[in-house]
DNA sequence: ACGAACATGTAACCCGTTACATGATTAA
DNA sequence: TTAATCATGTAACGGGTTACATGTTCGT
């Protein structure tokens, strides 16, 4: 999307692993997007072939599409990141402290963030494995530090209340 | 929603306030599925006239409505919660640590967080001014609670990068 | 008297998810 | 050979936002 070519699929694959914890976009959404951007003229593709016969398009932007993406980067985003978390939610209907339901809900997050917290140490491990990688792509580097020390807070604040 | 009667307008608010920082609902999204409950026969809702004639709908949980209520809160959440925060997405496009665009991008953020934060400690405050109050809504407070833990973890992580 | 907050609704539109649909390539 | 992954698309549906629309009450 920067400025190596990458087709549809790739950047389905970059809303799942790179930036889906913070911005997620399904290949139904993306293949009608980037016809979208091509007839709007920021990007064009490149008809290639796979092995024998699978077809790819391999998109790339162009000079006014990078313009664009460059100018996005810059403008300020003053929104504050919307949330949509469940199980924050049903607290709201735990009126006391000693609600039995509590403490096996909070077990319940506790295991899932865990798991996720892990999984994004491991991601950090293989994918930014020297300073040399973390050089290279400094902001997804950012991106995933920023997801790990998210979910670490969120298991520090579970922790914390499952000692209680 | 969970006993007292309540209008649209008051959750509305709700959504607003208490928990719009894990979930959100306009008064658009609101009212339409009220008639929907209702009709479904999990609430109901008694006409009332504020001063001289401004009708009020106070809604109220039939016994089913409650019960449904009381099994969802029980009910496992297995989903982490979903995100979109513009300028972590934006933040995968730098790739390099001494890109220009980096430290006024993670100022601006550091502005945002701070005063979010400074806005929940307040709340904090006010609504829940002693332990009183805390054992009377305790869900309530564990979730404005995490919401400053979260914002105060988003505001450490900026400021650590702009000391750098 | 006026503006903010209270109070309730509908309509249009966009965005995003799930499902439908198809086919090629690669590794076990 | 068979399952996972690669690769591209469309259609239906639902949820959610913005805008349209109206009227009352309360505090200053």
């Amino acid at each position: 999307m920067n400025q190596r070519p990458q087709t549809g699929y790739d950047l389905a694959k970059a809303f799942e692993n790179e930036i889906g914890e913070f911005w997620q976009a399904q290949h139904s959404q993306i293949y009608p997007m980037l016809k979208r951007l091509e007839t709007a003229g920021e990007i064009t593709h490149e008809d290639t072939i796979a092995g024998e016969k699978l077809a790819k398009k391999q998109y790339s932007l162009t000079p006014s599409g990078h313009e664009k993406l460059v100018a996005w980067v810059s403008e300020p985003s003053p929104e504050l990141a919307a949330t949509k978390d469940e199980f924050i939610l049903k607290l709201y209907f735990i009126k006391s402290a000693d609600d039995p339901r509590l403490q096996p809900m909070l077990q319940e997050q506790a295991v899932l963030h865990r798991t996720q917290l892990a999984h994004l140490k491991q991601r950090r491990q293989t994918v930014f494995p020297d300073q040399a990688a973390i050089d290279q792509a400094y902001g997804h580097y950012l991106i995933l530090d920023h997801a790990i020390g998210r979910e670490q807070y969120y298991v520090d604040w579970l922790n914390q209340l499952l000692e209680h």
